[in-house]
DNA sequence: CCAGTTTTCCAAAGCGCTTTGAAGACTGCG
DNA sequence: CGCAGTCTTCAAAGCGCTTTGGAAAACTGG
C-alpha cells in the first residue's frame, strides 16, 4: 500500500495525508486523528526509501568497522557501545548502518558513505593519536563524533571520552596509598589514544610522589586474556616482581588473575589488581560485590551520549563541535589490599 | 554531483551513463570505459537513496537486537557474528542495518522493517524453542535466516546452526572416557534452543552408557562470569562434588575456573573443564596451546555463511528454505585430565 | 453581509535514479 | 543504392514520498 492508494481510501489528497502523518500544523486535528487511525488500521507506513529520497536525508548513522586482513579482533566493547547508541537512534527514528571493511579501505568507505548519501553522519571508533579520519571527515563534510579522542588533531572536532588519565591516576594513587611501590601497568596498545592517556595518568601519580615508574613494569599489548596472562606472567617472574597490577580491561584482568594464581599467589592479599571496567553487560564485574577493584565507566552510556551529540550536530549543522568528558568512578572490590609485608625473597 | 549533471559533462544521456555504470550489455565498450574513468575522476557515485527507490530494493539486511527493559545483556557473540555477516554484505554491496528495540516491541520492529521497505531480509538471532518470529516473518513475507534453530516450528524455514547436541555429546564422552562419573553441566538458559540441545547431548552420552545424570549437577543460567562462578561454587560445595564441568561458554568458564581455584583445586588435575568456544576474536582460547579443552565453532564463520544463505534467498525468492549444520571440533587443551583417584572425602 | 483573515486542503513539481520503448547510426547483402 | 538487421544511444515515464504555491472553505469583525 502506498500513499496515493491510502489517501484515496481516506478520500483525502496525498498532501494532506503526508502532512497529517508528519505532524504539520496546517491540518485539522480531527482529520489528523482520522488519518492516524486509518494508518494503524490499514497498517500503512510511508516507504522509507521514497521518504529518504524526497527529504534528502538518510535518517541513518554509519559505524565503520575496520577488519584487518586476517584475524583482527572485533573490539569487545563494540557490542555494548552499539547497543547504547542504537537506543538513541531508535528513539529518534534513525537507523544504524554498520560497514565492515578491510582496514586499508577505511578511507574509501567513508568517502562512499558520503558520496552516496547513505548516512547523515558517523561515529568514529578506536581513535589513534593524530587519527587521519578526523581530517578526512572534516574535509568531506560528513558530520561525526569520535568515541575517544584523537590527540594531535589540528582541527577542532566533536568527541566523547572517558577521563582515562584521571581514572588511572586515581587508581595508581589508591595503590600507592595502600603502600604498593612495585606497581605494574598492563596496558592496551599505546598507539591507541586511550591507552596513551592511561599511561600518562599512571606515570603522573608516581612522579607526583617523587617515584619513578620502573620500565620493566610497564607493558602494552592487545587487551585479550592471553596477552594479559603473558604480560603478567613475565613480570611476576622478575627478581623484584610487582605487588600490584593496573590492568586495562576486564578481559586482560582475567589473564592477569590466571598468571597470579598459577604462581600460587592470592589476589587481594599477595597481589592487588585494579582493572578498568567498561561495565559491559555480558562481563559484569560481580553481581553485588565487585570482584575487582576498578575504574568504571559504562561504555553503553557512552554510546547513548555520543549518539545524542551526533544527532544534535546533524540537526543543527551550524553549531560548534561538541565535546564531553565522562569521569570514571573508582569502585573498591576484593582484588586489592595493603602491600604484603616484604617477607618474600 | 548527480547523474544528470555527470551525464551532461560526458555529453551522454543519463540513460546511457546509468547503463554503463551498471554493466548492461547494450552500451559500447569504449563508451563504458570512458564513463567509468570519468566517474572515478570526478568521484561520481550514484545516490543510494534514489537508487533504492528506483530499483525497489533496499540493498540492506536487518538485524534486530532486542534489549530488555532494564539491563538485559547484549549477546557477547553478537559482535563476532556481525563482523562475519558484515564481510559478506560488503562484498555483495549490501548494507547492514541494526535495530535496537525494547524486547516487547520486537514484533513491531519486524513489521515496520517490512512495511517501510527498509531492508530486503533479516537474520534472526538467539532463537527460542518454538520461536514466534519464524511464523511472523513467514507470514509477512520478509526473507530471513535463523542463526540457530527454533525447534517446534511448524513451517519450514532457513537456518544455520552448530550441531550443539553432537558437540556436547562428544565432549561428555571424552570426559567419560577419562573416567569421570560426576560430570556437571553449566548450561546457558534452557529456553534457548541451543542450550536445550546441548543438554540433550550431555544426557544422551551418559544414558548411552547406562548412567543417569545427577540432577543436582545440571544447572542453567545466563552465560556470565558471575553466574558461572555461582553455579560451579554451589556444586563444588556438594557432598559429592563433580570432578568435571561441561560449560556453555568461555565466559562462564572463567567463572567456573575462579570457583575451582577458590577451593584450592587445580584445573586439569583435580577438576576438568570443557567449554564451548565460539572462537571470538577478543576471547581466544589461548594463542597456540588451548587453555581449555573445548568444543569449538567459529561464530564469525557462522555469520559469513548465514549472510550468504540470506542473500541467495533474496536473489532467488522462489527457492526452498536452506539449512546448514556446522560441526564443532573437539580441541584438547590443558583443562582436562583423568579423573583423580578417589582420595578425597 | 462582505472584505479580510485564518484554516484546511489540494495539484503539481520535484528528489536522483532505473527502465521501457523508440529512434538514430551502422552493418552487410542483394 | 536501399533495406533488413544489429548496435548504440536517448526521451520520458515512473519509483513513493515531500513540499511549494495556491485555491477553496470556514471564520472573523465591523
Amino acid at each position: 500500500m502506498n500513499l496515493k492508494e491510502f489517501a484515496r481510501q481516506l478520500g483525502l489528497s496525498p498532501t494532506t495525508v503526508s502532512r497529517a502523518l508528519n505532524g504539520y500544523p496546517e491540518v485539522n486535528e480531527a482529520t489528523r486523528e482520522r488519518v492516524m487511525a486509518a494508518a494503524k488500521r490499514l497498517n500503512y507506513r510511508p516507504n522509507s526509501r521514497a521518504q529518504r529520497l524526497a527529504t534528502g536525508r538518510a535518517m541513518a548513522i554509519g559505524h565503520v568497522i575496520p577488519i584487518a586482513n586476517k584475524h583482527e579482533m572485533v573490539n569487545p566493547v563494540f557490542a555494548d557501545f552499539i547497543a547504547g547508541a542504537g537506543e538513541t537512534y531508535s528513539r529518534n527514528g534513525y537507523d544504524m548502518v554498520l560497514s565492515v571493511v578491510p582496514d586499508n579501505d577505511e578511507e574509501a568507505a567513508y568517502r562512499e558513505l558520503k558520496a552516496r548519501g547513505t548516512v547523515d553522519g558517523v561515529i568514529v571508533h578506536g581513535p589513534r593519536m593524530d587519527d587521519p579520519r578526523v581530517r578526512l571527515l572534516t574535509e568531506i563534510g560528513l558530520p561525526f563524533v569520535v568515541h575517544g579522542r584523537a590527540s594531535g588533531s589540528q582541527t577542532p572536532y566533536s568527541w566523547l571520552d572517558v577521563n582515562n588519565r584521571r581514572a588511572f591516576r586515581r587508581a595508581t594513587d589508591f595503590l600507592l596509598d595502600l603502600g604498593h611501590r612495585r606497581i605494574a601497568l598492563v596496558n592496551g596498545l599505546e598507539f591507541m589514544d586511550f591507552a596513551m592517556r592511561r599511561r600518562i595518568g599512571f606515570t603522573e601519580a608516581q612522579e607526583a610522589r617523587g617515584l619513578t615508574p620502573a620500565p620493566e613494569l610497564m607493558s602494552s599489548a592487545e587487551m585479550t586474556e592471553g596477552r594479559g596472562h603473558a604480560m603478567a606472567a613475565s613480570m611476576l617472574a622478575l627478581p623484584e616482581p610487582p605487588t600490584a597490577f593496573l590492568v586495562a580491561s576486564m578481559i586482560s584482568g582475567m589473564g592477569v588473575r590466571r598468571a597470579v594464581e598459577e604462581r600460587g599467589l592470592r589476589i587481594g592479599r599477595d597481589v592487588s589488581i585494579i582493572i578498568h571496567d567498561d561495565d559491559l553487560s555480558y562481563m559484569k564485574n560481580g553481581e553485588d560485590v565487585p570482584i575487582y577493584t576498578a575504574t568504571r565507566s559504562s561504555v553503553r552510556e557512552a554510546g547513548r551520549q555520543a549518539a545524542e551529540i551526533l544527532l544534535s550536530l546533524i540537526t543543527d549543522p551550524s553549531g560548534e563541535p561538541q565535546t564531553r568528558l565522562l569521569e570514571a568512578e573508582l569502585i573498591i572490590g576484593q582484588s586489592t589490599g595493603p602491600v604484603p609485608a616484604p617477607a618474600r625473597t
